[in-house]
DNA sequence: TAGACATATTAGCATTCCCTAATATAACTG
DNA sequence: CAGTTATATTAGGGAATGCTAATATGTCTA
């Protein structure tokens, strides 16, 4: 894997790992949604989904669709999806003994 | 999904989103191996990994065995490896247009 | 047991990341 | 057009994360 590809790779995955970002793309998995309808489904404020909304654009995760003055946003693809669900397939086996990773935030 | 399993999962994915850790994830991804050995393969320097070892640990992605002084690392189970191979998958369809994420580094 | 080796831990600083508030842009609507 | 709604952008400070260097712990070997 070329250098390059790596930090790809490390870029797409960072797009996951943020509360926001993660609650973002759950609210959006099944559907596509108006930014306002993001921002008033997962309670964040404007300026805030805006962002990180551009980040997982940014990132390959999402893509956006705008329709006048609305923007719609939804996954990138089935393969997205598939990778959401295989996190939680994930932290099944890992949830009995996650205990504490000082490493960040409880 | 309660408020726990969804912190539980974002740490999870956020062990996953580190250079560092990344490294050493696919050093060991096909078979265990001593902290100097993954320290020498990833150039990495000894503190620094053994920080790194214990997030991943922490967060149920790898697991140790001790053996005398030594201490071998390897991956909790298939399903992280099939997680690490889907990053992959997923990578290659993004790779075209990740144009770039001002919401972290290059 | 003294020293060497393997790994873990701690502390402090540097960097990256994220949030809020303010403002800009763009598209509708009366 | 003026105002309103939807979204994006910017700037700045605060918080989380990661690094290096120093040191501690535990195990082996002469």
């Amino acid at each position: 894997m070329t250098g390059n590809t790596f930090e790809l790779k490390l870029k797409v995955i960072q797009g996951f790992s943020n509360k926001v970002r993660l609650k973002i793309l759950e609210c959006i998995k099944d559907e596509e949604k108006t930014v306002s309808q993001i921002v008033e489904e997962t309670g964040g404020n404007q300026s805030n989904i805006s962002q990180h909304l551009a980040c997982l654009k940014g990132c390959g995760i999402i893509v956006g669709r705008n329709e006048g003055k609305y923007c719609y946003y939804s996954l990138r693809n089935d393969r997205i999806r598939e990778l959401l669900d295989m996190f939680d397939l994930v932290l099944e086996d890992v949830q009995s003994d996650v205990v504490c990773c000082a490493n960040h935030m409880e």
